[in-house]
DNA sequence: GGTGCCATGTAACGCGTTACATGATTAT
DNA sequence: ATAATCATGTAACGCGTTACATGGCACC
């Protein structure tokens, strides 16, 4: 959802052709070393833009190469736009791949949950590095945005490493709570007395 | 791609109906407060895996009743789920959506920056709030490894606030900072005296 | 005139979502 | 009987990626 908003912002500014939407997206959103957009996307999202009737294609009156489509945004473009604008990202939180790793590995025994976690701390310490470094070689004009933009990325990956310690910490407990697992009920609507089948724990 | 290997994983326990491998899930990753995975996900994961090799629909040469399938993980499937294991989680940074609306924002004139800080603020707190009540009521018997999933979601909304605070703080300064705009380069190879198109940015 | 490279796409796929369809079984 | 609810899917779409195709212009 957020290139798609993104290039209908950068169409309220002027229109624009495909390439030059690519070209104005990486100026913003600080392009290879942040977040690369691949052109591929800009013209899909494009096409999508246009069937939903958000952008249309310029009619240049005049003799324009073909082959070249230049995009304007219209009315209905800008009030999805306004909505963006007003409505908070959502929080994505959890979605946390490295979580169902550790939690499978655990279950299933198929991995050994001490390695997981060290190879996970050393690619978040590698980033972690190249991050940083990057951020003091920047070239000092560098716009302050991206600036910004990286100091997010080191913050969030500290909270991921310091998050690895509290689990290997407690690594230990973790692994003497078995997951439960849930019986396969018969089809059918459940039954009256079905309610307590999931045993209360009961106290050590 | 986490939701395909940790279906993998879950086979590797047992073969599983589709709602069972739901069910599974569901315990692993929390459900509904964390990691809510909707039943035609399975499905769909589990008809793609069959196409590549990775499971195959269990021969019952009993009478199983059709419009059941239960899946098993096959060799190549395990070999899939090794190589997950062995390999780190892609640090996935940036491509943080609130920091393109307010780059748009401020290249565009379209929406107040302050306003929109202000609104994900809001937002983010109402989480942290939910998420710490959550957390302080939680059954006491729930599973410790779903109060460090809790934790992992709640530090990273914290950094995500303290990270507003550093926008809101410099955002001044990040207003002067025209965005560049590219130039639109004709067609065709660049010019051999093309290089300096972009100006050095000169001394203040 | 070929080579290289930029500009401009299309096709096909994977993951994930929403919406819909249909059986099975039990409570009322 | 029918309503409710669980169990089991299919269809269609949106976003994003990778791979491929093509046309133009500059340089040698």
């Amino acid at each position: 959802m957020s290139v798609r908003n993104a290039i209908l912002g950068l169409l309220c500014q002027r229109n624009r052709y495909g390439y030059e939407v690519l070209q104005a997206f990486q100026a913003v959103a600080g392009g290879r070393e942040t977040w690369e957009l691949k052109p591929a996307q800009v013209y899909t999202t494009l096409a999508r833009l246009k069937e939903n009737g958000l952008v249309v294609e310029e009619i240049s009156d005049g003799e324009t190469d073909p082959g070249k489509r230049r995009y304007a945004i219209t009315p209905a473009g800008k009030a999805e736009l306004q909505r963006w604008f007003e409505t908070p990202v959502p929080v994505e939180h959890q979605r946390d791949e490295f979580f169902l790793k550790l939690m499978l590995a655990l279950a299933t025994g198929q991995a050994d949950p001490r390695r997981l976690i060290y190879l996970q701390r050393a690619s978040l310490f590698q980033e972690l590095h190249r991050l940083t470094t990057l951020r003091m070689e920047l070239d000092p004009y560098t716009s302050l945005a991206h600036i910004l933009l990286l100091d997010q990325a080191i913050m969030h990956i500290e909270a991921d490493l310091r998050w690895l310690e509290m689990i290997e910490a407690r690594l230990d407990e973790v692994r003497k709570q078995p997951i439960p697992e849930p019986e396969l009920r018969p089809r059918g609507r459940p039954g009256k007395h079905e309610k307590n089948i999931i045993p209360m724990k009961e106290e050590p």
